[in-house]
DNA sequence: ACATCTACCTGGAGGC
DNA sequence: TGCCTCCAGGTAGATG
């Protein structure tokens, strides 16, 4: 599933390949995704030049001189960059043709994913202008995480996986900066300490950077081979590991449900 | 203002 | 073998 790790590292790997490149062509073969694809979507990108590629919590950017292609993964969305006159496979519903016949193809068989445009400033767009903090810059701290969950009776899963509050943190990487925190995911995010909030603030970043790491080294090339890039596996601490032993301490990992999502922890290891 | 629920979609797993 | 049900996941938008 990508979470932010995965969306950083799909950015890094098309980066070099798409920079500096001028879209010929935009090929939409299902504008069905959790938004239609704009019907203008070809006719305002074609001819214009990638000047950048960034993200802002799990959407990646395309910035254009005109405007900005901004794409989400959903929960089974990948890119690659191939040639394009490699055939389609049943998901591949958007290609972006660059002039040298390469082209960006986006495969989502579960199309929760979305491709959009933004014009002006992308980070004014309905989407992206009330997101909350990036994990992984200065602004994101246990001070941050305490300020904001004052009085807040949510639990502490919840709190952290609301991209209002900070982006990127999914259920997978929730559960598992909450076991490195020693967090027990049902607690009230407003009756936690500041030296609790400190943990996690650094368990979320770390946890997220180990996981970019991981991706980069593991990742196959965005390039060539046909089929859908290979989200990395990583080693998990709690996450899918219901009823085997914790690494730290032994005892089981426990399994509930928390707003309709699964949750993982061990109940020796993170406190009440 | 905040908290919780629903909807979207499809492939894969498990039960019968 | 085939059908059915459930589950996974992100997150906007609706509802409480």
């Amino acid at each position: 599933m990508p979470e932010l790790p995965e969306v950083e590292t799909t950015r890094r790997g098309l980066m070099p390949h798409v920079t500096g490149h001028t879209i010929k062509q935009i090929i939409v073969r299902n504008a069905k995704l959790r938004w239609p694809i704009p019907t203008t979507l070809d006719m305002l990108a074609q001819q214009q030049t990638v000047q950048n590629l960034s993200r802002r919590g799990k959407y990646i950017l395309v910035h254009l001189n005109a405007g900005t292609i901004i794409i989400h993964l959903g929960m089974s969305g990948s890119l690659r960059i191939l040639d394009s006159s490699t055939p389609a496979g049943v998901h591949d519903h958007i290609d972006i043709v660059l002039q040298n016949n390469f082209c960006i193809r986006m495969r989502d068989p579960r199309r929760f994913g979305a491709v959009l445009w933004a014009e002006g400033d992308p980070f004014n767009h309905p989407l992206l202008v009330n997101l909350g903090v990036e994990p992984l810059t200065d602004d994101f701290s246990g001070d941050y995480l305490y300020a904001l969950s004052r009085h807040r009776r949510s639990a502490i899963k919840s709190f952290i996986m609301d991209s209002h509050h900070v982006v990127g943190v999914g259920n997978i990487y929730a559960n598992e900066a909450l076991f490195h925190a020693g967090i027990h995911p049902e607690l009230a995010a407003g009756k936690i300490s500041r030296a609790r909030y400190a943990k996690l603030a650094f368990a979320i970043r770390t946890t997220l950077e180990k996981a970019i790491i991981a991706g980069g080294s593991s990742l196959r090339d965005f390039v060539g081979s046909d089929g859908a890039a290979g989200y990395f596996q990583q080693q998990y601490f709690v996450y899918g590991r219901t009823d085997l032993t914790c690494h730290t301490c032994g005892q089981l990992i426990r399994h509930l449900r928390q707003n309709q999502r699964s949750t993982f922890y061990c109940a020796s290891c993170q406190k009440k």
